[in-house]
DNA sequence: CGTTGATCCTGGGCGC
DNA sequence: TGCGCCCAGGATCAAC
């Protein structure tokens, strides 16, 4: 679920209503999705701490506080969502249980894991219904957090200078994996998922099951700019939600209306109406389109 | 060292 | 209605 763009959405939705707050309890109803190992400090000592910050690096939302960093990581159905218990829940879904039409706020469940509370009375709800998702904490300083980010090896940061066409050939160098398997890798480019590597590809007009050892120059500069298209476009449409993914305040993203080929297997290319070809690339449902994304490069003029 | 495949979870959707 | 099966947006680690 939440790829770079969703992650970004809630960060925007958090920030303003976060920075300020002073956290008064912490409760973890589901140890596993804890990570604790490279804490320095128990999680109570969180208590009484202002945050101060709400930032992110790829898929990891790092909320930081006086002393310390409460970081999130979503894995595939996890969602954080801001409850204000003195406003009445909305109620009545279609789906209760993964929560997509879920709108405006919603109170805890079985599948909400950690409870924040703070000093003005309000929430924040980590919901994950598989539990790959994780929580991690670290004391507030550059190194611990950089160190974080080396063990979880995480690549280019969209968006920022780090972000740049010559570090991003180095990363095609001595590989021979696929294009899809290459834009799954964090360690590559940080943020990208499964949707927005094969929107990416359409984009690019490259096919993914192609090696990334057979690529041109012009078209891994395609690839480069393609990749910040689509994620920015995630970003200005709210993230894409497809199965799980809502906002923090438990809303719906519109970007599954602008997808190209993810979950469009059989429907006829926006571009050229060709249908679109659904396969398995690392073991992962992979969309494209056959015509726009040739297999061979087209020979050059 | 690079790459692949199994694995952790729970729920939804489909065919029978 | 129920059961079995397959699928799902991620990341890690063992094994080749």
């Amino acid at each position: 679920m939440p790829e770079l763009p969703e992650v970004e959405t809630i960060r925007r939705g958090l920030e303003p209503h976060l920075v300020g707050l002073t956290l008064q309890s912490l409760t973890v109803t589901d140890q596993k999705v804890l990570d604790l190992s490279a804490r320095d400090g128990t999680l109570s000592s969180l208590e009484g701490q202002r945050i101060e910050t709400v930032t992110r690096r790829g898929k990891y939302l790092v909320i930081g506080f006086e002393r310390h960093y409460l970081i999130f990581h979503l894995g595939m159905t996890g969602q954080l969502t801001l409850r204000d218990p003195r406003r009445p829940d909305a109620t009545g879904f279609e789906r209760t249980i993964t929560g997509l039409e879920w709108c405006e706020q919603h109170a805890p469940d079985r599948h909400t894991h950690v409870h924040i509370l703070f000093g003005n009375g309000w929430q924040l709800l980590f919901r994950d219904i598989r539990k790959f998702g994780r929580v991690y904490m670290l004391r507030r300083a550059l190194e611990p957090l950089l160190a974080f980010f080396e063990v979880h090896h995480l690549g280019l940061e969209p968006f920022t200078s780090d972000y740049n066409l010559k570090a991003f050939l180095a990363g095609f160098k001595n590989r021979t994996l696929r294009l899809k398997s290459l834009l799954l890798n964090q360690a590559f480019v940080a943020g990208v998922g499964n949707i927005y590597a094969d929107e990416a590809l359409f984009e690019a007009g490259l096919h993914p099951a192609r090696r990334t050892s057979s690529l041109r120059r012009a078209e891994k500069e395609r690839l480069f700019l393609a990749i910040q298209t689509v994620l920015e476009r995630g970003i200005e449409f709210g993230g894409t939600s497809f199965r799980d993914f809502v906002n923090s305040e438990g809303e719906k993203g519109t970007n599954q209306e602008k997808l190209f080929v993810y979950g469009r297997e059989g429907e006829q290319c926006l571009k050229c109406g060709t249908p679109i070809v659904k396969t398995v690339i690392s073991q992962r449902g992979t969309h494209f389109c056959p015509k726009c994304q040739p297999r061979r490069p087209a020979r050059l003029p």
